[in-house]
DNA sequence: GCCAGTCGCTTGAAACATGAAGTATCTCCG
DNA sequence: CGGAGATACTTCATGTTTCAAGCGACTGGC
């Protein structure tokens, strides 16, 4: 008897709600870790997750980062970015500046402040991710960069709104 | 939370930074399918994703849910429920009711309304689901079940509050 | 029974998030 | 030029989210 490739297909479980299935799966285990690492970073650095998106952004641009660029890249709306900035400058991690060429322009960039918190923050944050998927087989963390990136391909392919990345 | 976080650590494959890499691209994919069902449910339901988080978790549970067991399982905090369900109840989706043998305890639980309106709504969300993956080899879908499954244990184990599930 | 502790939920303050409307500022066509 | 339109950011209304504090209701040891 050959195989029964009927078998393989259903083997993949009940066929049309995969995709579902491992929407919620992932959602569930993106939540999980948000709050853990807002929880860690609450604790270590009196900092929240947002903020830590804006900063890592920031760190890597010397010469700081538009409003507009910033808010697309922290996937995070115009109107959001605004406040997000406006406490980081109040903190003394950031600094904003208007452009001369260009008046309608504001451009965020790091204090010398902001880069030396944010640097202790990133090395944190990548142990405590090497913490928590300690227990994931390093090919299997592989495979799934790989096969998250095929997802993530398929789901911009996709979408209903009319920008990109 | 964050996205392009990834371009930080797009050096090598092989470093110490995989999982790192691997929790940036499950984020940021995580968040990308987020807005999207955000935008269809806001546009096709006027609702919003937290909201349609309840109303499943309500949606299989004939007899309703206590709010402490309705906030563990969406996921949400004991505080946060009450203003969700509050919302729901007075759009007439969900109704609420005290438990005489406790009186502390409140059960939540969907009106006629409710369950025909999130009938319409999962089946719409469902679809989307398979819109947004249709590009993923169902095999790769499979995996990515299996594989997420094993993240979500090792971050489980490895959480720092007390709380497990 | 008493009352200290716990439990279940609500409230409050602050931050985050979105979409839409508003305000300057720039651009470019006529 | 001049003004219509686009652009960059802010403001606003509403909703979500967290943590911490509050409040009433139960519980168990005495």
């Amino acid at each position: 008897m050959s195989v029964d490739l009927e078998a393989i297909v259903s083997d993949t479980q009940d066929g049309k709600k995969q995709e579902l299935r491992l929407w919620l799966r992932v959602l569930s285990t993106s939540k999980l870790i948000s709050q853990e690492i807002r929880r860690r970073l609450r604790r270590e650095f009196d900092a929240t997750l947002p903020q830590f998106d804006i900063l890592s952004q920031l760190y890597r641009e010397k010469d700081g980062l538009r409003l507009g660029e910033l808010s697309r890249r922290a996937m995070v709306t115009n109107g959001n970015v605004t406040g997000l900035v406006e406490r980081l400058e109040q903190d003394g991690y950031v600094a904003r500046e208007r452009l001369d060429d260009d008046r309608r322009v504001t451009v965020a960039m790091l204090t010398d402040k902001g880069r030396r918190t944010f640097a202790a923050m990133a090395e944190a944050h990548e142990q405590w991710l090497r913490d928590m998927l300690a227990d994931v087989d390093p090919i299997v963390v592989s495979g799934l960069l790989t096969h998250m990136g095929q997802v993530k391909q398929s789901v911009r392919n996709h979408l209903s709104g009319e920008g990109d990345d």
